[in-house]
DNA sequence: TCCTTACTTGAATGATCGATCAACAACACT
DNA sequence: AGTGTTGTTGATCGATCATTCAAGTAAGGA
């Protein structure tokens, strides 16, 4: 019995995450982010709540969108660790294109929030202990398919595994040249190889 | 024939180190800045022309420091490997300590300014490019005296290293325990191995 | 002692910050 | 068509942003 939002959410979600990724959160200002959406303050504030309401939706806009394209990656290979061999090599491949940021926009917000946005910052975290936990779960039923030495902690390598991808986006940032980013990617996929079952 | 300043420039810019590397740049605001240094806005205006000009400085600063910790490190092992796997292993070590932050001031500045603030954004690339080519002479050194296997790339594998230490640094700002963190020092550590000389 | 020079102070600047709200417009219902 | 509800608009708010500057203060040289 009223009028219709003139705005989709979903896409403005998507423009302020691209927003937020590029400039961070306190590198956005409102008036940037009214360009951007092409909304005007009312209607932000109406949908969103706050400027911080704004970031945490698209925060984990962000987020939802990584580990769906983590699961459909993952669902072509056969064996795990192939396929985080090769997940390791496509970011460095898709950093080459021309995302609004190299480095990854979790990241980004935990370092830039942990001593002064605390609420964002857990939020970022959780979101990295919630990546930890997938990756855990991978390697598991990797070693449980005999793709993995009997010895190796899981948890522990998923962690090493999240450092290298945390490690590769931030020095992305850089500005390397496709070449290099590609031969470190390599490197890190054959960091995983000591790990993997003796036949 | 005249008055001295009554602060002192070092310690002022160590104070500056301090809260910048703590809340970032567009956290840290000229009223903070007022307050941790102790000196009032004209002071710090005639000292340091700016809040860029204080942030310039006190980012030179605090990568001069990290180097001249980083020279005073290797000289303390007679092999190259051995003092980066330490190096490493120390900074899992320290990041438990009450830094003003876990992550790296220099990694901090480059993705929070990397599409907001060009200038802060190459000052911190040229740093990261200064220490990846210590890291190179280190590991060419180490491969001239036979410690690393002759068909390494010094270069890429000094790429290899500076990721590690950026993910480490990174990821110890999630708040890991110290001994998550020592785990996760050794694994990268370990990497190294592959790439001893033979014997 | 007095003058010159340099440093310090704190109020004030205009700009921009995030956020609010009254007025208006559009649609779904009776 | 009339009415109630909800979305949109843009001016406007006080707060805070980085920065400036005139006035005051301390110390060296004559």
């Amino acid at each position: 019995m009223a009028r219709h939002p003139q705005y989709d959410r979903g896409e403005a979600l998507h423009k302020a995450v691209g927003l937020f990724w590029e400039k961070g959160y306190h590198g956005s200002s409102m008036k940037q982010i009214e360009q951007t959406l092409d909304m005007r303050p009312g209607s932000i504030y109406a949908a969103f709540g706050s400027k911080d309401g704004l970031f945490s939706e698209a925060l984990a806009s962000y987020a939802e969108r990584g580990g769906e394209e983590l699961a459909a990656h993952m669902q072509k290979f056969d064996s795990v660790v192939d396929g985080l061999q090769a997940y390791l090599r496509n970011i460095a491949y898709s950093c080459a294109g021309t995302c609004p940021s190299k480095a990854c926009m979790v990241v980004k917000t935990l370092l830039e929030t942990s001593h002064t946005h605390s609420t964002l910052a857990r939020q970022a975290n959780e979101v990295l202990a919630a990546i930890e936990t997938t990756l855990t779960s991978l390697l598991e039923q990797a070693q449980a398919r005999g793709e993995l030495d009997k010895n190796v902690d899981c948890g522990r390598l998923a962690m090493l595994l999240q450092a290298q991808i945390m490690g590769l986006r931030a020095i992305a940032e850089r500005g390397l040249s496709g070449d290099q980013l590609a031969d470190l990617a390599n490197d890190m996929a054959s960091i995983l190889e000591p790990y993997r079952a003796r036949h």
